[in-house]
RNA sequence: GGUCCCGUAGCUCAGUUGGAUAGAGCAUCAGCCUUCUAAGCUGGUGGUCAUUGGUUCGAAUCCAAUCGGGAUCACCA
């Protein structure tokens, strides 16, 4: 369940957490950046805008924290960049001695190296914060919509995290997701069942209700396509034949019949809806998704006949002399469109414009998020077209967010040829493949039995949601079912593993809370880690403005990593001086909690041990 | 044919509004467990950023053309 209070609990730790404001509150890359705007100014009189310089991080073969690009400066002020780039570290430091250390000039670059008592100042700041990073309360309500039913798990588990990434951001997020629950499809499992399946069930068969339809689905096609062979055989056109087998006529009288109202016919499209949802119930509760609101075709199709009454009488649509009605979109480089066909029932795109009316009455979002893989772009297109045709105000709010499909080696998975990869198979494949992983490490019996089954899901979903997750939306990726996801490197079990590695040193040690680490001189390895760490809200922002995940799901690799790297080097129990464990013990507690709260955007949970 | 998207290491992918010698992971090779979990760490090998031309201090990134791959344009959803 995800009741509203939900919400108010999460603004409540938002508010307290943002109550003092401090110098942390920026993010330093922008505080560099107002820094060096504030320098030109007092300089040389110049204003700077946000384009007109970068500020990057300094690559790790030069000495420095952030760099400053200063070449695009030199045009706007005639300046040498020797010249220009030593005046403006100069004024730098002398303006902020308590940030900036020292800085030094390679080749048109200005490099800053900040002081290591911002660090450590930052760091007792922040450390114990869970919620470092995330944004105050912004006011802004935004729907997203994802996971239509027949999609694949990258649209459920890019919904969830851009949700959630949303949230961070401050954002009032309403999840829906919409389930074509009538049309020719459903008509056509239900004729399947009649004819063939002897009044089986889910229940008879021990099959999973969801799939228990869809044989029913195949088995229609099959039939389909016997029948179209034997009327081509017999002389029919095979166009002709694909519009006219027997089967086919009989799902789309049926489709007439339901939307008439024949009890008969509803009352089996109930029961085998019925054996639908529960197989998704069982699938959702296993991947942790949930909805705020679920919309249902049945349900929102007729808003959408309305709809288009509505736009004959202002003229925006035309109904033709057979009784169908379109819209002529060719003045806007699309085409003609169907609204509805001849024989007065909805398409696709009827019941998405009545969904879309009943979305801003039920919540009156600012924007709407669809999260619809990009086969269908050209659908988006044309709905927020026909929506802002129509006027509705909120038409400009609709955002598609389209992302790629997910291709096997040999292309395009099609559930035709039956090389779709099942959700359910592919996740319980996971999980058992962490399982044997566990076991061949030899860490099965570390493990308390109580935690064993908690763990191994958690790792299987984890290594399944960071492999659909670390790569852009919008590109199309490859999944190979013969080599199974990996494990190790770039991977969700990856970072999962650096979580659990520091709980295990913070199950022993504890950071005293007041400690003063101000006098410590950083190593290396652990102010990459603090740069990580502080860069956080930045990453958070960079994801929600750009919708995407990967963003994140990188940036979670890379803490890791360097979090890796610094573990391996240096002892935080046997530090050599009291000050640098606590500052140790610090950094393990931040890292941790950002570790965990970025994987909880990915919808990823982490382990306590593994 | 119209519209749109994509070509970066053997494979899977990064590369923010143009910036330093194009980076990760996997694979491969060589090292590292008497100290907090080796699902880890360190290093090596591996590139005509599809091709050609243009824009400029500077291009994987912007523009044009070419080659190659894909999506879509249903009285399907």
């Amino acid at each position: 369940m995800h009741p509203v209070g939900h919400f108010h609990d999460a603004w409540k730790v938002r508010n307290r957490t943002f109550a003092a404001t401090t110098e942390f509150d920026m993010l330093l890359f922008d505080q560099v950046r107002q820094d060096v705007r504030e320098a030109l100014l007092a300089l040389y009189s110049f204003e700077a805008g946000p384009a007109d310089f970068q500020v990057n991080l300094t690559r790790p073969e030069f000495e420095g924290d952030y760099t400053v690009v200063i070449f695009s400066l030199v045009k706007k002020l005639r300046l040498a960049p020797d010249m220009l780039a030593r005046s403006l570290g100069d004024r730098l430091t002398q303006l902020h001695p308590d940030r900036y250390a020292s800085h030094a000039l390679v080749k048109g670059f200005l490099n800053l190296v900040v002081r290591d008592a911002w660090w450590t100042s930052m760091l007792a700041h922040a450390f114990s914060d869970p919620r470092h990073g995330m944004a105050a309360p912004t006011g802004r309500k935004v729907m997203v919509e994802y996971s239509s039913p027949l999609g694949h798990l990258r649209n459920n588990f890019l919904g969830w995290s851009i949700a959630e990434i949303l949230q961070a951001n401050g954002h009032d997020v309403v999840r829906t997701c919409i389930v074509n629950d009538r049309g020719v499809h459903i008509c056509k499992s239900m004729i399947a069942w009649q004819r063939y399946a002897d009044g089986a069930t889910p229940a008879s068969t021990g099959r999973k209700g969801d799939h228990f339809v869809g044989d029913w689905y195949v088995r229609f096609n099959d039939a389909f396509r016997a029948e179209v062979e034997t009327l081509v055989a017999s002389g029919v056109d095979k166009a002709r034949a694909e519009k006219e087998a027997p089967i086919l006529l009989a799902a789309q009288e049926m489709l007439v019949r339901w939307e008439q109202g024949d009890p008969d016919t509803l009352a089996l499209w109930r029961t085998m809806n019925g054996w639908v949802y529960e197989g998704f119930e069982t699938t959702y509760r296993r991947i942790g998704s949930r909805f705020e609101k679920t919309y249902y075709e049945s349900d929102t199709y007729l808003l959408g006949k309305d709809a288009v009454e509505e736009g004959l009488r202002r003229g925006v649509f035309v109904r033709k002399d057979d009784g169908s009605v379109w819209i002529d979109l060719t003045p806007d480089g699309l085409d003609e469109k169907l609204l509805l066909r001849k024989d007065g029932t909805s398409v696709y795109i009827t019941q998405d414009i009545g969904l879309a009316m009943r979305k801003h009455e039920d919540f009156g979002t600012d924007q709407s998020i669809y999260v619809v893989g990009d086969e269908q772009n050209y659908h988006l297109k044309v709905l927020r077209l026909i929506c802002q045709k129509l006027g509705l105000p909120y038409a400009d709010g609709i955002h598609h967010l389209s992302y790629g499909m997910v291709e096997l080696p040999t292309g395009k998975m099609k559930s035709r040829e039956g090389t779709v990869v099942d959700a359910d198979d592919i996740v319980q494949e996971m999980v058992e493949i962490a399982e044997r992983h566990t076991r061949e490490l030899g860490k099965f019996e570390e493990i308390p039995a109580g935690e064993q089954g908690e763990l191994f899901e958690t790792l299987g979903l984890g290594a399944l949601k960071f492999f659909l997750l670390r790569v852009d939306p919008k590109k199309k990726m490859v999944f190979n079912p013969e080599e199974s996801i990996d494990f190790h490197g770039f991977t969700g079990p990856f970072i999962q593993y650096t979580h659990a590695r520091i709980r295990s040193i913070l199950r022993k040690l504890q950071p005293y809370p007041g400690y003063d680490i101000s006098g410590v001189s950083l190593h290396r390895l652990e102010k990459d880690v603090l740069i990580r760490l502080e860069m956080y809200g930045q990453v958070l922002r960079q994801a929600a403005e750009d919708l995407d995940p990967s963003v994140v799901a990188i940036y979670a690799f890379q803490l890791a990593q360097a979090f890796n790297a610094f573990y391996a080097e240096l002892s935080v129990a046997n530090a050599a001086t009291e000050p640098e464990r606590q500052l140790r013990l610090r950094l393990c507690q931040m890292t941790c909690h950002v570790i965990a709260s970025a994987m909880g955007l990915l919808g990823i949970r982490v382990p306590e041990r593994m």
